[in-house]
DNA sequence: CTATACTTTGAAAGCGATTTCATATTGCCC
DNA sequence: GGGCAATATGAAATCGCTTTCAAAGTATAG
């Protein structure tokens, strides 16, 4: 039997990586100096002398030495690692904010840790719970159902970022698009086209940001003298269905309209499909604008005229500012302004 | 300096919650017993009498006590977190397997770690050492560039589940997606139909999914007697544009043919737009099939046929193969084989 | 040249669990 | 009834790092 491999240290070593852990103490050990000086060093939390710094960097090279996070994170308090709350993964707007979180995260050494609030505040502040019982230093919240309320409880504790909201606090940040805006500019291209018959697929009406896309929608036609008729806004829940079922309703309400802003891109495709169902073409019957810019809408048929709405600058600017909030600063981001992308799904009316 | 800011516990205590964290100290000695013993009944490591269970119990409710992860992860060498190594989070494909995978796990008590690989093997074996660092329980590996032999050399240390590769070993499992056949039943569909000079649009070729579709399609056309025309088969990289500029390349080749067969949907939806450019209707003029059907493919106009491949499913599959893994079982997982799911894009070649 | 104020550094005490080891208890058998 | 194995439980060690505390060394001042 080998000798100490019977008590304590031995067992758990083994059942861990036979690349056996390189610890802070056996870089003290091979340097010379104290576990408590390499900490220094390694935190930037005191000056020492030069060279013992040497010594330690040439020290820890050698060993190949990576601090274990478990451990930092269990004494130190900072786990450099920042929760975010998204609604759902596969979404192609979440999924590109997402990837703009891990592209500013990943440099300055923090690692993402993505969960899915599924659009119900219960499960959102139940993943909050989850995310601080894992130590995060902080938390991005991807608009979410929960209250200001309860963020601003949060942020006491925990530096919060969160979208799609404008509320500032103590350690609290907040980005918000300006989604009233992007309804107007819409809905003005469609009006500047000749349009005045615009019909209106609405969206999720739980989310504030759908409401502020309808605000944007009426004040464009209010500004152009159009009277807003409530049988052209229709439902919609965001997604592909209904923004189909949305159109097929309009239809068979025997609604006349020369022109649809739906608000968002996936209600915009599905309208595209009812459309195509029944031989009404885009734009040359009917003209079609979108919001969210996605992706995939550039290769949608005909490619989708839209609203900008920059997913990925969103997740890498809340990145940032939450970067800031934990070093201490006054973040200062802001979310550029939509914008409209014309395409080929709008067209002028012929009169 | 503040006044109460100096001495021990009370900076680190304030600098973390107000809303004391309760640890296990506290339940001991609200339940009168020692602290090894709430362990040994939270964990079930050992027989504890059912008066003191009861005690604690109790008293783990009425403090609202909830295990330290972090703690745990260093105490114990389990945190009840597993990595998963993606390669893009903004691809609907991955996003769905991710949420596959969040969905198995959550309910399970682990968390998912998601970092993305970016289909380099360097920096997926950089993801591992964070993962790794961070210590996870086991690794979830989707597709990816790492050898096998690199897997297997991980598998050594870490439970490892990895997808798109057929590779077992100790603490290794693998779910393979018979791309072969996929890309046969595609070929076939369109044989069936009438067709003879069928396009392929490969995907990137780095990708060994990508040459098992071709394989499969070559297969198919010499089952049917069919030449194979190298002239027919032109790259891709497994995103719109290329599928995009694909079937402009063979357009201007002057090349003959009635259908295209993209090895991936966002190719399929690329060579929708170019075709529709120059005003070939699918499917009148050309059929079109894909492969993988994404959520929005059956929203493309028009409606996309396609080779189902089961994301979200694959993802629940790793998951629960990983748990397996994790519980000591051998995982006896199986992705359910492709399937051809007809739509609108194609038809029956008129003679 | 001694007294005082800084620096630099190591030893030791946490962080909040798990796990080992030792100690009471208890039960069982001859 | 004494002795021995099996149970239940607590005390203490450990995980790997950060941070406090105190000591030693060094610079500045009187």
């Amino acid at each position: 039997m080998k000798p100490n491999n019977k008590h304590g240290a031995g067992t758990r070593a083994a059942r861990r990586a036979e690349s056996a852990t390189v610890t802070i103490g056996m870089v003290a050990q091979a340097a010379g100096v104290s576990a408590s000086t390499i900490s220094r060093i390694l935190n930037g939390t005191a000056v020492v002398s030069e060279l013992k710094t040497l010594a330690v960097e040439k020290a820890i090279a050698e060993l190949g030495f990576v601090p274990n996070p478990v451990a930092r994170g269990l004494a130190g308090g900072r786990t450099l690692s920042v929760g975010v709350v998204a609604q759902v993964m596969d979404s192609p707007f979440y999924g590109a904010a997402l990837r703009g979180i891990e592209d500013v995260l990943d440099p300055a050494g923090y690692s993402p840790l993505f969960v899915s609030g599924h659009w119900d505040a219960d499960n959102e502040s139940r993943c909050i719970d989850v995310l601080r019982s894992r130590r995060v230093d902080g938390i991005i919240v991807l608009t979410g159902r929960l209250t200001d309320h309860a963020l601003k409880a949060c942020a006491k504790n925990l530096p919060i970022v969160v979208t799609g909201r404008a509320l500032k606090g103590p350690g609290l940040f907040s980005l918000d698009f300006d989604n009233f805006t992007g309804g107007q500019i819409a809905t003005e291209h469609l009006i500047l086209l000749g349009h005045r018959r615009i019909a209106f697929v609405n969206g999720d009406l739980k989310h504030p940001d759908a409401s502020e896309r309808l605000r944007g929608y009426r004040a464009a036609l209010d500004a152009a003298g159009i009277a807003f008729d409530p049988a052209l806004v229709v439902p919609g829940e965001y997604n592909e269905v209904s923004g189909l079922l949305a159109v097929n309703r309009l239809l068979e309400g025997q609604q006349q309209f020369t022109a649809i802003f739906a608000a968002n891109d996936q209600m915009a495709l599905g309208a595209a499909l009812a459309l195509h169902r029944r031989s009404l073409r885009v734009p040359e019957d009917i003209s079609l604008v979108g919001f969210d810019d996605l992706p995939t809408s550039q290769y949608a048929i005909p490619p989708l005229s839209t609203v900008r709405q920059p997913a990925y600058e969103i997740g890498r600017l809340a990145a940032a500012s939450m970067l800031q909030l934990l070093a201490g600063d006054k973040p200062t981001e802001k979310v550029p302004a939509p914008s409209f992308i014309s395409r080929e799904s709008t067209r002028r009316l012929r009169s």
